[in-house]
DNA sequence: TTTAGTGCAAAGGCTTTGCACACCG
DNA sequence: CGGTGTGCAAAGCCTTTGCACTAAA
């Protein structure tokens, strides 16, 4: 279950059980289980109504760590800007909507033996990959039809 | 030929010739022609040598149209950093070395009738896509091999 | 002459860092 | 208590913007 590899990660890598911790894993959580991807200050801003203290670093630092654990995964637009998202495990890609930026999952993916291919051909050793599908959702479409 | 695809854009969203430009053009054709890729800063630096007084904002204003149009990819990395690269049109995608970031075209694609699958399943007008692949090249390989 | 395009410097946004303090164990 | 993790504010980056000026047409 993914709420317990949450607090298996902050446990794994750290020594202590914080309140900031525990509030974010909470937070991640739900948002595993919406599947709703989001920004650092997304995050920080929802953490805050409970814990107005609760500092922009220490939500940067938890997600940085995360995302080296390979718990978050980190979307990148063709603008620049990006959204983190909670990865269970299962390789998966992302359609992203050019207009309201809204994220689904799918399960596409490259044949594995043509990455085989590519890798001998061009002599490198394929670590991974990343795939990115855009277009516009039903709702942007039916809304922007005129 | 790239060299003409670079100029045309130049004068398609522009009224003037300037130096600046010229500049620019002239560098991307090198960089399209050596297959390298760059940031903006790069460029900048690289235009400095023989222009000093040419501005970064310039640089910048130059990239972001030469994007806009088509005419410069923009490639995102894991770690928030970008490089853009000249592409002569063609649909193609970039294999990434993860510790000298070198670059490579590669031509494997997704198969078209798995995005249309995609696109009924979601209900997505799908637009396009990016994919990128990452890992070793041999150089680094043999380097690190130790 | 006219005004698109430029250069410069300042402002912006996001992210990281330094440091003293808090608080978990 | 001891030291990890935190909050805060400052500093850093990269990028964009405002504005007076330059130089193409």
């Amino acid at each position: 279950m993914i709420a317990d590899k949450i607090r298996a990660a902050f446990d794994e890598a750290s020594q202590r059980h914080t309140r900031p911790r525990q509030l974010i894993a909470e937070r991640l959580i739900q948002h595993a289980t919406s599947g709703t991807d989001f920004t650092v200050d997304d995050l920080w801003q929802e953490l805050r109504k409970s814990e107005p203290r609760l500092g922009r670093a220490t939500v940067y630092r938890s997600v940085e760590m995360l995302v080296n654990m390979g718990l978050l995964n980190r979307i990148e637009f063709g603008d620049g800007t990006h959204h983190y998202r909670v990865c269970g495990g299962t390789h998966h890609h992302h359609l992203t909507c050019t207009q309201c930026h809204c994220v689904v999952e799918v399960d596409v993916c490259l044949p594995v033996e043509q990455i085989r291919t590519i890798g001998s051909q061009t002599h490198f050793d394929i670590e991974g990959h990343s795939l990115s599908l855009f277009g516009r959702c039903e709702k942007c479409r039916s809304a922007h039809s005129a």
